[in-house]
RNA sequence: GCGGGCGUGGCGGAAUGGUAGACGCAUGGGACUUAAACUCCCUGGGAGGUAACUCCAUGCCGGUUCGAGUCCGGCCGCCCGCACCA
C-alpha cells in the first residue's frame, strides 16, 4: 500500500475547494450566518508560526460551524499601514507601497497552501485608496457629528533628527537613530471624543458574556472610573488668573492630612510661572525629558520644586500649604493637580519624606494609636479605621464611608462638589508620518480648519516621495500640499497628519461584510453579517485595538454608518497565546550574545553544528527574529504538510496559553496523520473482524468521541480534541469490529478531524464513499443512548486518602453504596471496630469515609 | 511603578472542590528485519520494599474544607499591556 503523500493530496483538495466555491460567502437569509474572524495580520512578508495557529483555530471554528449548517463568513485582510513600511524604505531605499504590496503577495502565497476556509474575494488591504477613502469619509461624518476635534498633546521629540518618534522609536529615553537624550514637546493634534463614551463603554462590558473575564477586567481598569471631591484651594498673592487650584481627588475624607499641593509640568501655572522663573525653567525642562509613555513617567525619580505659591486649606483659612510641581502628576487625569497626604499615599509618602514636608496622619487602624510613620498606611477601603483628623462622619467608619461623608459635607458646606471621572484619555489619532491614512482637512488662512468635500475623497498619498532624511515627507513634499479651500476657494494647505493606525482597524470587520462598497458599509450586509460571532487574537490587543474598536463601531452607528445592534462589533472573543521556542544562544570575544537558528544546532550535543561551540539553550520564549528562536512554517508545511502544522498547532497546548514549538513534536503529528491515513485505507480495502461485541464497543468509542470532540471545539478546547482523535484511533487500530462497522466509524472520525486535517479528512472521506466534500457534510451527533455507562468504579478515601475502591451499578442509591463501603476490606482494616464519624457518598464520583 | 495573567513528571499538557499526571513526546526494553528505516507491543513522577504496599509530590509559606492543582491570604518567578509597535 502507498503513503499519504500531503504535497500531492493537499493542492488536490485546495483546487477542488476551489472550483466548487466552497468557502464563498453567501448571504442567504434562509440559514443563520457565523462570522468569524481572526485579528488580520501586519504584512511583514513572512508568516510565522503565530499566524498559522490564529488563523488554524479560526478555520477549525468555521469549518465546524460550516457542517454545522450556518452561512459562514470567514474573510482576510492587511493591516497594511505603519511604520516598518517607512523604515524598510530609509533603510533599503523603494516606497512603502512596492514594500507593502510585495509582502502581501508573499503572504498570501504563504497562507493559500494552509488550506484556510477564506472567502478570498473579500481581501482588501487598509492602504488600498478604496478602503482608506471610506475611511476618511466617515472620518468627515465623525468631525460633522463633534466626535473629533483638536487639542494640543505630548509627542516623543527627537532635538537631533528634528522628529517625532514612536514609544517603541525612544530606547532607554534616547532617540533610537540620533541618540539624543528625548523631549516631551507638545504639537495641536486631532483626538477622537472616546471620552464621551466611558462610561457607557465600561457598562456595556457586563453584556460581554463570551469574552474572556480578564479582558473585560483589564478594559474596566483601564477606563479607570472614580468617585472623588472636585474642589479649589484659594491662592495667596497669585498671578492674574490663577485666584484658585482646582484640584481633583479620590480621598476627600484625608483633606486634613493634606500638606501641599502638587502641580502637574504641563498645568497652565507652571508654564506662566516657567516664563517668570529661570530657575523653575530649568527644573520644567528636566521634567520634560524622557519618553511620553506612563511606564516611563512612573518609573522616573520623583522630583518637584516649591513654586513659592501659598492656598489657603478649605477646612480652615489660617492653614497655608505650599505648591509643588511634581514630575509624577499627570496634566491628562484630574484636574493635572492634587494635594498630597502623604501619610495615606505611598508616592505622596515618599514625596515628603524627600522634601522634608509633614506627614500627619488622618485615621489609625481600629484600636490603634496614632504613632509615627515609617510608610504610607493604606488599608482597604472597605476597612473600618478610627479617624483622627476627621471631619465628617464617625469617628470609626470605612474608608468608602468616609469619602461619602466627605464629599456631602464639601457639597453642603459649597467648597466642592462630588464628580465622577475616568482615567480614559481621548484617543489621539495624528501621527506625523506619510504611510498611514490623511486626515481630510484643509488649513485656510481666512476659514481656518476646513473639511474636505466628499467628492474629492480619497486624498490620496502622493507617490513621488522620498524618505532620505528624517520627519514627513507629506510636510516637504513641493506640491502635495497645495489645494484650495472647499469653502471659500481661496489658496490653502492639507494637513500633512496621517492617521493612527488603530483607526484602520477599527472597522475593518465591518467592511469585510461589503468590501467592495462605494459607501463605508452597505445597511442589507452589515445588518445580514454584523456582528463578529467569533473573534480570535492575540492578548496583547485586550486593551487598545478592542477598546477602539467597541468606540468606533459606537461611532460608526452615531453616523448612520453600523445598525444599532453592532455597537458592540464582536460577540465572543478568544485571545490565543503565543507560539514560543527555546532560545539557542552563545557569546562573542567581546561577551555579546550570538543568537542561532533552530537548524544551525545540536540541540542533543548542546553545540553549533558549523563551530561545535557549546551553547546556552534558553527556554521558551516568544518567538522573534532578532532572538533566532523561529520556526519558518513554510519548512514544516514543505517537510510534513499543512495538516501537521495544522494539527501540531492545535494539539496538547490549550489555545489561550503559549505553545512550544519542537521540532520531534511536528514529526510525531505528522507520523500520526500518516497512521490515521494507513488505518483507513486498510479499512477501505476490507480490513475488518466479525464480532458483534466489538462492533458495539466501537460505535460506543466512536460516539465518545463525537461528544469529546464537538464539545471540545465548541469550548474552544482543540487540545482536548486531538486527544480524543487519538483515543479514537488507538482503540480504532485494535478493534475487531467488522468492516461495516469500522467504515462507519471512519467516516465519522473523518468528519470529527476535517476542521482541523481538512485536506486528509477529504482524502478519507473520498476514499471510503462519502458523498460531496467532508467540509459540507452536516455534523455528526453523539447518540445519548450510546455514552452512558451502566457501571461507575467509585474510589474509597479513608480520610481523604485514596484507599481502595468499588464498582457499582451507577445509579445505586447512596444508602446501598454505603453499606457496601463499610463491608470494603480497607475500610474494615481501618475502623478497627469502632464506627466512622462521617460517611460522606458522592453519587457517581467518590466515597470519603472520615475516621 | 501601575493593571492583568500564568506556574502540575525529563518535556507539552489533563483533571464540574472528589482516584493528580488523560492524550502525546522523549527514554528504556522487546518483536519484525541479514541490517537499518518504517511499523507494532510493553514500560514510564520520586524514594523505600522480593512483593502486597507505604511515604513524598501540582513554584514557596499559611488558611478554609470530610477532601485543595482547583477556593482565600502573603511571598517568589515568568509573561502580556501601559495610550505613537502592530
Amino acid at each position: 500500500m502507498s503513503r499519504y503523500e500531503p504535497s500531492q493530496t493537499e493542492t488536490k483538495w485546495q483546487a477542488a475547494w476551489d472550483d466548487a466555491g466552497v468557502f464563498t460567502a453567501r448571504r442567504d437569509p434562509a440559514r443563520p450566518k457565523y462570522y468569524v474572524l481572526e485579528m488580520f495580520p501586519y504584512p511583514s512578508g513572512r508568516i510565522h508560526m503565530g499566524h498559522v495557529r490564529n488563523y488554524t483555530m479560526g478555520d477549525v471554528v468555521a469549518r465546524y460551524k460550516m457542517s454545522c449548517g450556518f452561512s459562514v463568513l470567514h474573510p482576510m485582510g492587511w493591516d497594511a499601514f505603519g511604520m516598518p513600511a517607512e523604515n524598510a524604505a530609509m533603510e533599503r531605499g523603494g516606497h512603502p507601497k512596492d514594500w507593502t504590496y510585495g509582502n502581501i503577495a508573499d503572504m498570501r502565497d504563504q497562507m493559500k497552501p494552509l488550506g484556510l476556509s477564506i472567502d478570498w474575494s473579500r481581501e482588501f488591504a487598509t492602504c488600498d485608496p478604496e478602503y482608506y477613502g471610506q475611511q476618511q469619509a466617515m472620518f468627515l461624518d465623525m468631525l460633522d457629528a463633534g466626535l473629533v476635534y483638536r487639542k494640543n498633546a505630548v509627542v516623543n521629540w527627537d532635538p537631533v533628527d528634528m522628529t517625532v518618534l514612536a514609544n517603541e522609536q525612544v530606547e532607554n529615553g534616547r532617540g533610537w537613530r540620533s541618540g539624543a537624550l528625548v523631549e516631551r514637546k507638545e504639537l495641536t493634534q486631532w483626538f477622537f471624543k472616546i471620552s464621551d463614551f466611558a462610561g457607557e463603554l465600561l457598562s456595556a462590558l457586563d453584556g460581554l458574556k463570551d469574552w474572556p473575564e480578564k479582558v473585560r477586567l483589564m478594559q474596566a481598569n483601564w477606563i479607570g472610573q472614580s468617585r472623588g471631591l472636585q474642589f479649589s484651594f484659594d491662592t495667596v498673592d497669585a498671578p492674574e488668573g490663577f485666584e484658585k487650584i482646582e484640584v481633583y481627588t479620590t480621598r476627600p475624607d484625608t483633606l486634613m492630612g493634606a500638606s501641599f499641593v502638587g502641580i502637574s509640568p504641563d498645568h497652565p501655572l507652571a508654564k506662566l510661572l516657567e516664563a517668570q522663573n529661570p530657575e523653575l525653567a530649568e527644573f520644567l525642562a528636566e521634567c520634560r525629558k524622557g519618553g511620553t509613555t506612563e511606564e516611563a513617567i512612573e518609573t522616573a525619580e520623583k522630583i518637584g520644586r516649591d513654586t513659592g505659591l501659598r492656598v489657603k486649606h478649605p477646612l480652615d483659612p489660617n492653614w497655608e500649604l505650599p505648591v509643588w510641581i511634581a514630575n509624577f502628576i499627570l496634566m491628562d487625569y484630574g484636574t493635572g493637580a492634587i494635594f498630597g497626604c502623604p501619610a495615606h499615599d505611598q508616592r505622596d509618602f515618599e514625596f515628603a519624606t524627600k522634601y522634608a514636608l509633614p506627614i500627619n496622619p488622618v485615621f489609625v487602624a481600629e484600636g490603634a494609636e496614632e504613632e509615627a510613620l515609617t510608610e504610607a498606611f493604606v488599608p482597604m477601603k472597605s476597612e473600618k479605621v478610627r479617624y483622627v483628623r476627621g471631619f465628617a462622619g464617625a469617628e470609626v467608619q470605612t474608608g468608602e464611608e468616609g469619602v461619602a461623608t466627605a464629599i456631602a459635607y464639601a457639597e453642603d458646606k459649597g467648597f466642592g462638589e462630588g464628580v465622577t471621572k475616568y482615567r480614559l484619555r481621548d484617543w489621539g489619532l495624528s501621527r506625523q508620518r506619510y504611510w498611514g491614512c490623511p486626515i481630510p482637512v484643509v488649513h485656510c488662512p481666512a476659514c481656518g480648519v476646513v473639511p474636505e468635500k466628499k467628492e474629492n475623497l480619497p486624498v490620496r498619498l502622493p507617490d513621488d516621495v522620498t524618505f532620505d532624511k528624517p520627519g514627513n515627507p507629506l510636510d516637504r513634499h513641493p506640491t502635495w500640499r497645495d489645494c484650495s479651500c472647499p469653502k471659500c476657494g481661496a489658496a490653502a494647505k492639507r494637513e500633512t497628519d496621517t492617521m493612527d493606525t488603530f483607526v484602520d482597524s477599527s472597522w475593518y470587520y465591518a467592511r469585510f461584510t461589503a468590501p467592495r462598497a462605494t459607501t463605508p458599509t452597505v445597511a442589507e450586509d452589515a445588518d445580514y453579517w454584523m456582528n463578529v460571532d467569533q473573534y480570535i487574537g492575540g492578548i496583547e490587543h485586550a486593551i487598545l485595538h478592542l477598546l477602539y474598536s467597541r468606540f468606533f463601531a459606537r461611532a460608526m452607528h452615531k453616523t448612520g454608518h453600523l445598525p444599532a445592534k453592532a455597537v458592540e462589533p464582536f460577540d465572543a472573543l478568544f485571545t490565543q497565546g503565543m507560539v514560543t521556542h527555546e532560545i539557542y544562544k552563545t557569546t562573542d570575544e567581546k561577551g555579546r550574545p550570538v543568537y542561532h537558528l533552530p537548524e544551525d544546532v545540536d540541540r542533543e550535543a548542546g553545540t553549533v553544528k558549523a563551530t561545535g561551540e557549546t551553547l546556552e539553550i534558553i527556554p521558551s520564549a516568544k518567538m522573534s527574529k532578532s532572538k533566532k528562536n523561529v520556526v519558518d512554517p513554510m519548512n514544516i508545511i514543505a517537510a510534513f504538510g499543512a495538516d501537521t502544522a495544522r494539527f501540531f498547532v492545535m494539539s496538547d497546548s490549550p489555545p489561550e496559553r503559549d505553545v512550544e514549538w519542537t521540532a520531534s513534536g511536528a514529526e510525531a503529528t505528522s507520523k500520526f496523520l500518516g497512521r490515521v491515513w494507513r488505518i483507513a485505507h486498510e479499512i477501505a480495502e476490507g480490513a475488518g473482524g466479525e464480532g458483534v461485541a466489538e462492533d458495539a464497543a466501537l460505535m460506543k468509542a466512536t460516539h465518545k468521541a463525537i461528544d469529546e470532540v464537538t464539545r471540545s471545539i465548541d469550548g474552544f478546547a482543540f487540545n482536548k480534541a486531538v486527544a480524543a482523535l487519538y483515543t479514537l484511533t488507538n482503540t480504532m487500530q485494535k478493534s475487531g469490529a467488522s468492516n461495516a462497522v469500522k467504515r462507519e466509524a471512519m467516516k465519522l472520525m473523518a468528519q470529527l478531524m476535517g476542521p482541523m486535517v481538512p485536506h486528509l479528512a477529504e482524502d478519507i472521506w473520498a476514499a471510503l464513499g462519502g458523498d460531496g466534500f467532508v467540509v459540507q457534510a452536516p455534523w455528526p451527533k453523539a447518540d445519548p443512548a450510546l455514552l452512558v455507562e451502566d457501571s461507575v468504579t467509585l474510589p474509597i478515601q479513608i480520610n481523604g486518602k485514596r484507599r481502595g475502591e468499588i464498582t457499582v451499578p451507577k445509579d445505586m442509591p447512596a444508602s446501598e453504596v454505603e453499606k457496601i463501603v463499610l463491608a470494603d476490606d480497607a475500610v474494615v482494616k481501618a475502623l478497627a471496630g469502632g464506627q466512622p464519624k462521617k460517611l460522606i457518598v458522592v453519587p457517581g464520583r467518590i466515597v470519603n469515609v472520615v475516621i
